[in-house]
Order: C-alpha cells, then structure tokens, then sequence
DNA sequence: CGGACTATTGATTTGCGTCAAAGATTGTGG
DNA sequence: CCACAATCTTTGACGCAAATCAATAGTCCG
C-alpha cells in the first residue's frame, strides 16, 4: 500500500521497492473520533492509513479545532515524523481507521541506504505539503459553497474515482467534521450541502459523496489538480 | 547564511558545514512586486533570501491572491524544488529583494554524499510546511485581529526580534499585501491595524512593525512558538 | 432501550466585503 | 529636481455571508 503511494510520485528500482516491502509493521484499529497520534508527545514510528478516514489538527487555545489534512487509505499520514518526531498537530480518526505502524529506525535505515528513497519520502512530504498550501488558498479566497466543493474535487481526485459525470466514493464525515475541515459552523455546511445538491453539484450522506456533475463540480470549485503532481519523478537520473 | 538557518534546525558535522558552504550561488535583485519564480515552469535552482521580504503564492480562478508563506532573510524559499521542480506556487519579492540561486544538481551532489544533509533539508521542508499548517489554523478559525497578530508574533520570533515587552524589527509589508497574507480586504486590514494600535498592542508602518505589548500581543493572538520547532535535531545519532 | 451524536430548520447578530472617494506616499521619467 | 502617475492609507455608508442561538427530529451504538 505505501509503495504504491510512493510509486505515484517518485520512481523507485525493484531493489528498492523490496526494501520497502521489507518494512516491519504493526497494525492497529482506532475507533471513530479516537487519537492516533497525540499532542506534545515524541513519535517512533510513522502511520500509514490502510482502511478508513484519517486528519490531523491544530486547535486554538480557545479550543477550535481545525483539520490541517485528510489523509486516505495509502497516505503516510506522518512520514514527516521520522525527521520531526515532536508533534506538533496530532493525528485523529474520523472514521474507523485501520493503521499500520512503521519503526523510524526501519525507515531511518533504508532511506540511508538508498539516496533515491530518501528523496521519494522528502517528495512524499513536499507533495502533501503543497496540499496543504492549497487548502491555505482555499480557505483564505473561497465562500462556503466553492470550499466544500474543492475538497470533494480534492478527494475524488486523489481516491481515484473520478469518471465523466456521475459517481459515488466513499467519503465517512460529518457535517460538523466536514467544517473542521473547512473552517465553518456545521450549521453552516449544512445549508452550503444543500445548496450543493439543489444545485446539482453533489449529495454527501455521512458514509460516501456523489457527484451528480463532475464538470459543473470543478467549475464551482475552481479546482485544478496541477498541486496534486501525479506524475512520479525519477531521482536516479542525474541532472545536467 | 542558508547554512545558519539549517543548523537552527538540525546539527551538522565540520565537514558537512563546509561541503554546504562550498555550494556555488549566484546573487540576484528584485523589485517589488516582481516574481522571483513564476508559474507553470520547471526550476533548476532553488533561492535563498538573503535581504528583503519574499512570499510564495497561489491564486484562484478568479484572480484573488493568497500567500502562502512569507519568506525572511536565511530563508531556503523553494528548498522544496530539489525534489519538485514544478512549480505550483510562484515566488514573488514583497520589497526589495537579494536572493542567492543554487542550482539543484550542486544540491542533490552534497544530500546523496551525506545523509545528514539530505535528512537536513528534508526535515527543513518539514518544518516550513508546519508553519504552512499553522496558517490553516489562523485562516479557518481565528478573526481578523487575532489573525494579524499572530502573523506579527510569528514573523518576530522567526526573525528573532523578540524582547520582553517593546521592540521593533523589519517588515517591509503593505496593507494591501498583508490583506493576501490573512485572506482579508485591505479595507479591512487597515481597520483592524488601528484597533490593534487603541489597544496598544501593535504598530505596522509599511517598513517596520513595533510591538508595543508583547505579553498582550502574544495573548490576543494565542501564539504559541512551538510548531516553528526551534530546537535543532542530531541525525547522526542512530536511533534506538 | 437509552444516551450521544448528527441532521435540519428558523431567527437574529456580527464580522467582513464591497463601493466610493479623499489625501498621502512613493517612484519615475522628463 | 520637479511633476506626474501609481500605489497606498484612511474614512464612511451599506450589504451580505457566516456565526450564533435555539429547538426538534433522526440516527447510530452499546
């Protein structure tokens, strides 16, 4: 499953890609709401989300929370701990979540080995970095409807369910999960769905979204999925 | 300089401290408003700020600009492009701008020789991209004073401007671009700017901020330092 | 079957956007 | 070095999007 997230993004041997397979893991199930990862303590090991939604957080001293990243099955939730295992926002489940637990050392070891490694998991963490960066944009410039559209345009997208017009993923989130992602009141994302789906843009029903118009959907939505960079990048190459 | 802000966040040995500053830079100045690395293009080199202010951006359909991080001296901006050369946010000078190229091959020459160099930069990213996620928090649920303060509390810290209770440091920053900074009106920037001034917590001048509480300040904003995570890291130390 | 969380709807308030217009600054070219 | 253009700062009036308060069903889980 991590291999193949990697393998979107950056090109690895068939050394390497053994090496990752080779990685010891240690599975775990987290029920809906339960922290995986919590604040102010030093990690060992990284999460890779194998089954259900995952989202890490930063909340106000006033106690506001708000969901820096959803992570989907095959994302490295916290790869970016093996350089910084002080956490900083921890990480939650929304729905429940079956994780896989990988030692630093282990992957400490391999990415010293293989330079080409290293530098797939700095990709990996550059790549949801700017992930990130659009979500800044996002709710920085963007009323309520185009902000829920956008994040249903971004995880269609990287689910990989995309088709024509019309198709359903599996999306498990609240209306008042959904608005920790997006920065508003769950009253409010309530009128914004229903807006969506009056429009015939979208249905979201706490389990999956369905996308009713896919074309009209990323128009509203401004999306453009230049920042996701699915295309994987070869570091065996030398550069000129 | 880029060698000082990587020992603030990782520790280097004699030999990898002089292999980063044996790395080849060619100088460069901008002018206000004008792009250091524009849109849609592939980069070969990655900047260094050494004198000015610098931000990257990103920019609805529609044309309303977001900053996405603001750029101080020793900043590596676009560290980032060694492993993604696209660019998907576009780097542009806030003021006057200095910036030292260096080119990407001279980059991944020294992080294939020493991993600590490669874990350097990989962590740098890592720790530029939890200030990114702190401004998601900022945007999504703090108001407009709130909001402005903290952008003034981090920029003071990252600058290391701080004093007990009154200070001043450089920031060479416009109402209007501060507005594409906290995702708010530059009407409403400069409204916001006085009432912080009546409260005596803050001054900006489009040259330079005053703290005139710093105590106060950091409270209204609810800052806390912690996610820019200014302990340095020892990668040679191999893991338990 | 009971308790907790979720979905939905209405009424009201408020923060921020928007429009407009007058000075103040800054930079540039003649 | 001055004049003009462009940008920035500041202020007022008004409108809208979203927060907030409140209350009722509905739904899931143990």
């Amino acid at each position: 499953l991590f291999l193949a997230r990697l393998m979107h993004r950056s090109v690895l041997t068939a050394q390497e890609q053994s090496a990752i397979l080779a990685l010891p893991t240690r599975a775990h199930i987290y029920a809906p709401r339960e922290d995986i990862v919590s604040m102010a303590q030093t990690t060992k090991h990284s999460c890779l989300v194998g089954e259900g939604l995952a989202a890490r957080f930063a909340e106000t001293a006033s106690g506001n929370r708000q969901s820096i990243a959803l992570h989907i099955p095959g994302d490295m939730a916290d790869l970016h701990s093996v350089v910084s295992p002080k956490v900083v926002t921890p990480l939650q489940a929304f729905s429940r979540c079956l994780i896989y637990e990988i030692p630093h050392p282990a992957l400490r070891r391999i990415a010293t080995e293989y330079p080409a490694i290293a530098y797939s998991f700095w990709r990996d963490g550059i790549i949801d970095a700017a992930i990130v960066a659009q979500s800044v944009l996002n709710l920085g410039q963007r009323k309520a409807p185009a902000r829920i559209a956008h994040v249903l345009c971004e995880i269609a997208t990287r689910i990989g369910a995309v088709r024509p017009k019309t198709f359903s993923f599996d999306f498990a989130i609240s209306q008042p999960q959904l608005g920790e992602v997006v920065g508003l009141h769950a009253v409010h994302v309530n009128r914004t769905l229903r807006k969506l789906k009056t429009e015939g843009l979208a249905v979201l029903d706490g389990k999956k979204a369905t996308v009713l118009d896919w074309p009209a959907l990323i128009e509203r939505a401004e999306f453009d999925p230049a920042y996701l960079q699915m295309e994987p990048l070869d570091f065996h190459k030398p550069l000129p």
